[in-house]
DNA sequence: GTCTATACAGCGATAGAC
DNA sequence: GTCTATCGCTGTATAGAC
C-alpha cells in the first residue's frame, strides 16, 4: 500500500468531521500527519484532488462490503439485505457519523462531484433493488423500495445527530428493516 | 427592527445555497444589498448572530404554517397531516432547496446551535405525532412513525439534490403520505 | 446609520533549501 | 520527498469619516 493510500482513511474521517471548507490543508495535515509538502507530492491537485480520492476509496469501499454483497444476495433469501443494515449502523456508527457522499450532497461541493455522488447512490439504489428483486420483490416496487429506504438511512443520519441522539438512527434502521421483512 | 427583518430572508437563502462557512459576510452583503457597516449595525454578533436569528425566523415559520396546524388537527381527520406534506414539499421545492437545520446538523456548526436544531426537529416530531393521535394513532406508534416521517423528508432532500432529481423527492413524500393514510 | 479603509488571521498553493 | 518560508487572497471584524 502505497503512503497516499494509507493516508486515505484519515483524510476521509476529516472531511466527515469538518466538511469540505472546513477541513484545511493544515487540518488534513494533522490528520494524517504529514506536512504540506507530502500531502501536495500526494496530491498535486490539492484539496480538491484530495477529496477526491477519498470519494473515491470511500465508494469503493461501499461497492466491496455492501453494492457487491447485495447482488449476490441468494434467491429467496433476506439475508444479504439483513447483512446491509448491519455493515451500514456499524459504518455510520448509529448515526454520529456522517455520510460524506450526502453531506457534500447538500452544499455547494455537490457541483464538484457532481457525477461521483450521483453514482455512488445509483449504485446504493441499483444493488439493494437487485437484492430485493431476488428476495421475491416485484421489479417496479423493488426500486421504490430501495429508495425509500437509503433516503431513510439519510434522514436518520440528519435527524440523529439533530437531536445528538443515536437510538434514532436505530429506530429508523429497524423500521426499514421490518418494512422489508429483512 | 425593520430593516434587520427584512434582511433575513434573504440571509437565509444565502446559508441555504453556500452552508455556514461558504457564506461569507461578503456574499451576505450582496444578498441583502446592505453594505458591511449596515449588516454589522444590525446585527452586532456578526456572522453567528445572523445566522441564529435565520434560525430563530425559519423556526417560526415552521411553527405557524406547520407545527400549529398540526396541532390544530381535526379528531379523525388526517387532512392536516395532507396539508404538512404538500407545504414541506413547497418549501423545499422537491427537495431542490435545502433544509437548513438538517444541513447544520450534518457540520461542526450543529455544536454552535445545538438547542435550536434540536429544537426545532423535536418540535416537528412532537406536533406531527400530536396529529397522528388525533387522527387515530396510538400513543407511542405516533410519535415512532412521526421520526420515520421527518427522517424520509431529510432523507429525501439529500437523495433527491445527489441524483440531482426532484421526482425523488416527490416519491418519498408520497411513500410517507401513503404509510400515514393522508 | 452607512460608507470606505484597514487590521489581522487563516486560507490554498508554491518555491526553494536540504 | 519533506521541510519551512512565503505568496496572494479572502475571511471576519473593527475604526473612523461623513
Amino acid at each position: 500500500m502505497t503512503e497516499r493510500a494509507a493516508a486515505v482513511p484519515a483524510l476521509a474521517e476529516a472531511f466527515r468531521e469538518h466538511g469540505f471548507e472546513g477541513a484545511s490543508i493544515a487540518r488534513l495535515c494533522a490528520a494524517t500527519g504529514l506536512g504540506k509538502g507530502s500531502l501536495y507530492n500526494f496530491f498535486p491537485g490539492g484539496k480538491e484532488e484530495i477529496a477526491a480520492a477519498v470519494l473515491a476509496d470511500v465508494g469503493a469501499w461501499f461497492t466491496g462490503s455492501i453494492f457487491e454483497p447485495l447482488r449476490n444476495a441468494a434467491p429467496g433469501d433476506p439475508a444479504a439485505i439483513s447483512a446491509m443494515f448491519e455493515t451500514v449502523t456499524a459504518y455510520f456508527r448509529s448515526g454520529r457519523r456522517v455520510c460524506l457522499q450526502g453531506a457534500f450532497a447538500l452544499g455547494r461541493e455537490r457541483d464538484l462531484f457532481a457525477e461521483t455522488i450521483a453514482g455512488y447512490f445509483e449504485r446504493w439504489i441499483a444493488s439493494l433493488a437487485a437484492a430485493l428483486r431476488a428476495a421475491g420483490t416485484s421489479e417496479p416496487a423493488a426500486r421504490l423500495a430501495a429508495v425509500e429506504v437509503i433516503a431513510a438511512i439519510q434522514g436518520g443520519i440528519v435527524l440523529s445527530r439533530a437531536l445528538d441522539n443515536p437510538a434514532i438512527f436505530l429506530q429508523v434502521i429497524e423500521q426499514s428493516r421490518a418494512r422489508l421483512g429483512a
